[in-house]
DNA sequence: TCTGGGGTCCTAGGACCC
DNA sequence: TCTGGGGTCCTAGGACCC
């Protein structure tokens, strides 16, 4: 049996353990730049502030309700994530994570499902502070809107998706949008609407030849696991397929030298996460944007890729290599609002194909950034950093309103006054 | 005025092979 | 004049997810 674990509203959950008067008024998480809401509370949802909206447009709502906003503050919801990752391993099955706020969780043995539920959702609240709902099924689209009938529609915030030819579960497939199934989006629901499915009632007795046209083989994947049939298999952690990093700027930058600093950063972020994963790239990428939203100014867009001689996870290698792009694909007289640097073909290190000509300057490097993360993670945080990157960074991401760190850095611990 | 960031998978079409 | 059949690999773009 699978259980899907998910956080009730899980960003704005974590800034209401360390602020319960939070609880009190709707609340919401911006993303980078302060600039839409991508987390709500219950209140927030309630007074119906819709997901991704930009902050401006909802200054009114904002001031009337007086809602609390809160800058993404991810040293925070990661460390949490992880406790309540932690708490769920400790019931000792196979769990499978699947973003920051949710788990799968493979359940053997034949036992009490909803009791267990129970336990999990009592256990995680009281050792990490965050409700959680639970769906459970025979298979991980099941378990999915399970999970979401248990937010929507059950009290305790846990389903149980025995068989869905039971009456319950018929009559809850026949008054369920097809939208709400995981894997069907905009595009598709539109695709479906137009042949005369519209509920999970039709598209799970839709004919499955119909559905392989309409959606292709991912439709009838998803027909399957909606039956019963498992066709999603457990993921086994491996190295990510691609890394990028991306940042839309606090202001717009229009000299190549900034722009430098950005995209340096940014090389170097992935050349981190990279070695974090003990993994080498073999390709790198770097895309500068002009604001898209202007009417105004003049738009720009431009990318470019270059093959490494070698796959590799050098700060120094990746930066050299994004720079060069960089410098070949600016241009003058715009105003930039956001670069991504990215890295695929990647190999976990150990696996990547040798060249003839391995470099004893590959040694060097590895020591230099191992001794550099080294410092930069213990001492203080870009302790060290390479000159291109720049020490004014003005085009950092606005992020006026973040809560403290408060479990990831001593100076910033919850203080109680007696 | 102000509009996020980080991923995965599938498919069609092109280049190439014998 | 008449120009096949069976494959693989790679990539860009489009869909999806959080």
């Amino acid at each position: 049996m699978i259980f899907l674990i998910d956080c009730n509203n899980f960003y704005t959950s974590c800034e209401e353990i360390f602020n319960p008067k939070l609880k009190n008024f709707p609340c919401v998480v911006l993303s980078s730049n302060d600039g839409c809401v991508v987390a709500r509370s219950r209140l927030a949802k309630q007074i119906g502030i819709p997901m991704g909206i930009p902050v401006f447009k909802i200054r009114n709502l904002i001031e009337n309700y007086n809602v609390q906003l809160f800058s993404a503050n991810f040293s925070l919801y990661g460390d949490i994530s992880n406790r309540v990752m932690q708490t769920i391993k400790t019931f000792g099955f196979e769990i499978e994570q699947y973003s920051i706020d949710e788990a799968f969780v493979y359940v053997d043995e034949k036992l009490d499902f909803q009791k267990l539920a129970f336990d999990m959702q009592k256990k995680i609240k009281q050792w990490c502070g965050i409700p959680v709902s639970i769906g459970i099924a025979p298979t991980k689209t099941l378990a999915k809107l399970a999970n979401y009938h248990a937010k929507k529609f059950s009290e305790k915030n846990i389903s149980y998706i025995d068989n869905i030819y039971s009456r319950q579960w018929s009559n809850f497939f026949k008054n369920s949008a097809i939208t709400e199934v995981w894997g069907i989006g905009y595009r598709n629901t539109i695709r479906l609407n137009k042949i005369g499915i519209y509920t999970l009632f039709d598209f799970l007795n839709a004919d499955r030849l119909v559905i392989k046209k309409t959606l292709g083989i991912n439709g009838v994947r998803t027909q399957m696991e909606l039956k019963g049939i498992p066709t999603i298999s457990k993921e086994s952690f491996q190295t990510s397929k691609s890394i990028v990093t991306s940042r839309s700027f606090g202001k717009n930058i229009t000299s190549l030298n900034e722009l430098k600093e950005t995209v340096s950063t940014f090389a170097n972020n992935v050349s981190i996460k990279l070695r974090k994963q003990n993994a080498l790239a073999s390709y790198v990428f770097v895309v500068i944007y002009t604001n898209k939203f202007s009417s105004k100014s003049k738009q720009y867009y431009a990318k470019d890729f270059i093959a490494l001689d070698s796959p590799t996870n050098s700060s120094q290698i990746l930066i050299d290599n994004a720079i060069k792009i960089l410098e070949k694909i600016y241009k003058k007289g715009y105003e930039y609002k956001k670069s991504m640097v990215g890295v695929w073909g990647i190999f976990p290190s150990g696996f990547e194909p040798k060249t003839l000509f391995d470099d004893k300057n590959n040694l060097k490097l590895k020591n230099l950034d191992e001794a550099i993360d080294k410092i930069n993670l213990k001492i203080k945080k870009d302790g060290i950093k390479y000159a291109v990157m720049g020490l004014e960074s003005k085009w950092i991401p606005k992020s006026n309103m973040k809560s403290s760190k408060y479990t990831t850095n001593w100076n910033e611990i919850l203080e109680i006054k007696i």
